[in-house]
RNA sequence: GCGGGUGUAGCUCAGUUGGUUAGAGCGCCGGCCUGUCACGCCGGAGGUCGCGGGUUCAAGUCCCGUCACUCGCGCCA
């Protein structure tokens, strides 16, 4: 017989009564009746009742011991008589009546219990991982972590892409996020950096001809954290691919992420490939923001023609300015005056002056509130035709210039299709948003910056810097959106020298700083590289999707905490002169504590 | 770096306009209990009210500061 179980404790049935078992694991639960013990028996795969009475040897042990203590037992299967059958439980209809009883590992005092799931704070449960890690729910998200990775790594390698590793300690990289250091004891004085991504090493595997990259890459950055975005380190599925086109990377990931998710969402239903392509300026007009929520029904339009040199002066003055315009948020059965004015509230709260509002109502013609009266019935008419709204419903108004209002006309969307219940949760509505400008004019420092990936193909490749504002070019760069939740961005790189320098000019960076700064990229290119494309999707924000829930550390075993430390283990934590010392490194200012 | 929230027993929380000995549930310790599955019943221990300062006859409660955790902004190409 196996040293510790002949059955895990999710395994035993009916059909088991009668046969010897052997059992380990946890003690989830003790119930002492003094004649008679039950005792709750945990592992990974479930809960096993068992039995002890007075007669059983090791009784008086067995009431001696604390929840969380290790045991292994020996015993009988037995059928539950029928009014004691617990239908909860996968073992409910046996239990183990208990003749020998091993105490493995004896559980002192918990300084949070295991069984149950209120919620405990959250240094505790970063303190105690282990113990958390126990409890149900969170177990079973590191199981549907596991699982969705190894669903990844099928489907991609089913696609003909081979996984690689790549290096940790790599160059830091001037772009891009705070690097974390590792200084280096060879070479005084001077550091490696962890890799904010494998970025330049999966377009130099395209060069060196793999033609199919993939791996599920840890990424650092040190970067502040939020509740979906993990402190430090999180990981990526990194893909890249050669000889293709913004299509064919999005094609593969498609067939995986749809795969994936139809997989693991349990019937919830999943957007269908070909996903919905959104240029970048579409997006911010429908939806006012870049990762919209599909889910979320409603789009908005631009209405100001409506209100070009009509009667309601506040906007036909707002319209007199360039680049001015009004946006209509449509709201489906939001139109009473009470919707209207809570909405309006809200907008106070958010920091505007108000929110402007129409809403149609029976037997009366035009529509209800002070801008439909200045509008006049006619307007109005027209506008709430444009919008497809009807008796019963109402619109927002918000104006100005749209790059100033647009994140606020995107949440007030998002406030009126979830307090009207316009959103079905129970769904994954994926979209692709594209073209991306290249660049963007940063105020604060007066010069045009990259929009996002300075290493993106421009669209129209050279041709594209003939145009006089470079604020018109656009990428082949791309996002990837569930939900509202941004998983990732990817790009058709730009793999032409000169025009990479092209394109960094414009930023502001010379000739002489590109060749420097990246000039492993740079030198391979010189040597005959593909055209090639990728994306990298987090998995953390995969796993956290398909698991329901909206803390990053609920899918990772072992998180650091806001503060990007590691409660449990200490770190980051201080280390020895003599470590400095080979290390050619003085401390300026000792550290706290 | 900035702003919001929280901080009372091991855990979850209550604690009135400032008022005398700070409570409950779970857990823990002891006792009773032969069919429970959130077992039940009786008893007990357990508190720097995050920390420091202030106002007051009197502070868990009001004020100031500070720390910890957390959410957001900045940041994250």
């Amino acid at each position: 017989m196996h040293a510790y179980r002949t059955h895990t404790c999710g395994e035993l049935r009916l059909a088991d009564a009668g046969q010897p078992a052997r059992l380990s694991g946890w003690i989830h639960r003790k119930r002492d009746h003094g004649g008679l013990l039950f005792i709750d028996l945990r592992d990974h795969y479930g809960l096993t009742q068992l039995v002890l009475s007075p007669g059983t040897p090791d009784f008086a042990l067995a009431e001696r011991l604390r929840a969380e203590s290790v045991i292994t037992v020996d015993g009988q299967v037995v059928a539950r008589s029928d009014d004691t059958i617990n239908p909860n439980l996968p073992t409910g209809e046996v239990e183990v009546r208990v003749d020998a009883l091993e105490v493995l590992s004896g559980a002192a005092e918990l300084p949070v219990p295991v069984f149950g799931e209120p919620d405990y704070p959250e240094d505790l449960r970063l303190k105690y991982r282990y113990l958390d890690l126990r409890r149900e729910t969170l177990h079973a998200n590191i199981v549907l972590r596991s699982k969705v990775i190894d669903s990844i790594r099928r489907r991609m390698v089913e696609q003909g892409f081979l996984e690689f590793t790549t290096p940790i300690l790599t160059a830091s990289s001037p772009e891009g996020a705070r690097d974390f250091l590792v200084p280096s004891r060879l070479h005084p004085g001077t550091f490696y950096a962890l890799p904010q991504a494998p970025q330049q090493f999966k377009q130099l595997l395209m060069v060196s001809g793999f033609d199919r990259y993939f791996q599920i890459a840890p990424c650092f950055r040190d970067e502040a954290a939020r509740a979906d975005r993990s402190p430090g380190e999180f990981y990526q599925l990194d893909m890249e691919m050669s000889f293709a086109t913004q299509e064919d990377v999005f094609a593969v990931i498609e067939a995986v992420m749809q795969g994936v998710f139809e997989e693991f969402a349990e019937g919830k239903p999943v957007t269908p490939a070909p996903f919905p392509r959104i240029p970048y300026r579409e997006a911010i007009g429908k939806y006012g923001s870049d990762k919209p929520d599909l889910r979320n029904p409603i789009e908005m339009a631009d209405v100001s023609e409506h209100f070009r040199g009509s009667n309601f002066g506040v906007f036909a003055r707002i319209l007199e300015q360039p680049k001015a315009a009004i946006w209509a948020i449509p709201a489906p059965g939001g139109g009473s005056r009470a919707f209207c004015d809570r909405m309006d509230a809200w907008a106070k709260g958010e920091g505007q002056p108000g929110m402007a509002y129409i809403f149609w109502r029976d037997g009366e013609d035009g529509g209800a509130g002070p801008v439909a009266r200045n509008l006049g019935p006619e307007r109005t008419e027209a506008l709430r035709q444009q919008l497809g709204l009807k008796v019963g419903d109402g619109a927002f108004f918000a104006a100005g210039d749209p790059r100033a209002f647009y994140r606020f006309a995107g949440a007030a969307r998002t406030k009126v299709g979830t307090d009207l219940g316009l959103i079905d949760e129970a769904q994954f509505k994926f979209c692709w948003i594209v073209d991306f400008p290249m660049y963007e004019y940063n105020e604060e420092d007066k010069k045009i910056d990259f929009f996002h990936n300075p290493f993106s193909m421009p669209q129209g490749e050279m041709e594209a810097f003939k145009t006089n504002d470079p604020l018109e070019i656009t990428a082949w760069q791309y996002d990837i959106v569930c939900n509202g939740v941004e998983l990732s961005s990817g790009a058709v790189r730009n793999h032409r020298p000169e025009i990479m320098i092209k394109a960094f000019e414009l930023a502001g960076y010379s000739r002489e700083e590109v060749e420097t700064q990246f000039a492993g990229l740079l030198n391979a290119f010189r040597y005959g590289a593909p055209p090639h494309a990728g994306v990298a999707p987090g998995i953390d924000r995969i796993v956290m999707l398909l698991a329901g829930v909206h803390a990053i550390r609920e899918v990772i075993a072992f998180p650091l905490n806001q503060q990007a430390e590691d409660l449990m283990m200490g770190a980051p934590s201080k280390v020895s002169e003599r470590q400095l010392k080979e290390l050619n490194i003085r401390l300026v200012t000792p550290p706290k504590g």
